[in-house]
DNA sequence: TGTCCACCGGAACCAAAGGGGT
DNA sequence: ACCCCTTTGGTTCCGGTGGACA
């Protein structure tokens, strides 16, 4: 046994890839952060106010997804602490942590209290959260991160009681920091909301290729051996990025997925064929993450598509529709109604599994065109093997 | 020029699961 | 013991709608 385990060890060890695989993690938050000064001058040169004790401004930030907006924040606010040392945060990933309780449970448990992960109001929760604020008597900040998911689902009131602590609490203050990738998302705010949040605002342009190239080459001689990354694989991982918005975690991770796919093959050297590999992969591993964790109607329904697009190729949500029915029908199931069919539609469309898109056919009425966006051999790999229910119909 | 299709999508509400406080 | 809470994944009801066709 312990063999094994050896074996396994032995090879991390000496892999003649990685020096160390961490600094191309998507968590790993590096010494600097190139390309971003303006940035954390920025948001810096508003907390700094915390020098006083006094409340610095809430702020919202924007940016698409691997713009730094996480890196810059994390960054700011614990070299801050560092040298203040008078105030604390907290990080909050709103779309993990996705509900209105669960945000207050997050703040008061890093405040340092305990509250059951159920069974309260959250009325009383932000009484505890008050209480613990009071208690701890200095400036707080909470740090909101992908802000947006979480009013897609529960609406802005969390927000507005946030923005009002300070008027429960006295003895401490607290500002928030907002981050979202969405740019139209402040629109849709209450404006009590819109204005207390944005007190100021950051913006984060995206990287360009040049940039991403800078970064992907900093991080590639701390993470891989020497000679085992070329320059110019490093130009084609930024290039592919920087066509997709300029997000450095794709970069980041599709560097590292190359990385890993060379060490499997046991070759000493990443090559172009790598990178285009892990470009695959990761998409590959990410749709079928996402079709394996559906509930069972969404999955179904998914299905459904899956057949009925064997014979069109397009399908509309009533065609869909009737084929999930008979489907359900057929496996002894239940069927949800075609109103949260229909739901369920736009939600696999905002995974990306599919692309429906509302077309008016006139006479013909309104519907939604609906294509699968991603390669249906994975989808069906992911729905069969996630329930054992598919796989006897599909084979039976 | 109006009709009318085949849905869209908002709103309110529900019930079971997993839990409280007092 | 009793009545309270949130979350999840629904349901019911219904007004709205762009454009092909008569």
């Amino acid at each position: 046994m312990s063999d094994i385990i050896d074996e396994v060890l032995s090879s991390v060890k000496n892999s003649a890839i990685f020096k160390n695989r961490e600094y191309l993690l998507p968590d790993y938050i590096p010494e600097e952060l190139p390309h971003r000064e303006n940035e954390i001058k920025k948001l810096a040169s508003i907390l700094v106010q915390l020098y006083r004790g006094e409340r610095p401004s809430n702020i919202f930030i924007y940016g698409l997804t691997g713009t730094g907006k996480t890196a810059v924040t994390k960054y700011v606010l614990s070299n801050l602490q560092r040298k203040l040392n008078n105030f604390e945060y907290v990080y909050i990933n709103a779309r993990q942590t996705d509900t209105p309780y669960r945000i207050l449970a997050d703040i008061i448990e890093i405040l340092g209290d305990k509250v059951p992960f159920t069974g309260l109001s959250t009325a009383e929760l932000y009484r505890r959260m008050v209480k613990v604020l009071e208690r701890s008597e200095r400036v707080m900040i909470i740090v909101l991160d992908e802000i947006d998911a979480l009013v897609k689902k529960h609406g802005d009131d969390i927000l507005y009681k946030l923005t009002r602590v300070n008027y429960d609490v006295h003895k401490s203050k607290i500002s928030i920091v907002g981050i979202t990738n969405d740019v139209k998302f402040i629109d849709g705010l209450d404006p009590r909301v819109r204005s207390s949040l944005g007190e100021e605002e950051l913006v984060f342009p995206p990287y360009n290729a040049e940039q991403l190239e800078d970064i992907l080459k900093k991080r590639a001689v701390l993470a891989f051996r020497e000679g085992v990354v070329s320059e110019s694989i490093i130009k084609l991982c930024a290039a592919i990025a920087a066509r997709d918005h300029g997000d450095a975690r794709r970069a980041l991770d599709l560097l590292r997925v190359a990385g890993e796919i060379t060490e499997r093959e046991r070759k000493n050297q990443v090559g172009e064929e790598e990178v285009e590999k892990a470009r695959v992969e990761i998409e590959r591993d990410r749709v079928y993450e996402v079709i394996a964790t559906l509930p069972f109607h969404s999955k179904l329904v998914l299905l459904s598509i899956i057949k009925g697009l064997t014979k069109n190729t397009r399908l509309t949500t009533g065609e869909i529709y009737d084929l999930y029915r008979n489907i359900a029908t057929s496996m002894g199931s239940e069927f949800v109604t075609q109103r949260r069919a229909s739901d369920i539609i736009n939600e696999l469309d905002m995974m990306g599994i599919i692309s429906a898109r509302v077309v008016n056919r006139g006479r013909y009425g309104k519907t939604k065109e609906v294509v699968l966006a991603v390669d249906s051999g994975i989808v069906l790999k992911a729905l069969l093997e996630s329930d054992e229910r598919f796989a006897d119909f599909w084979s039976g």
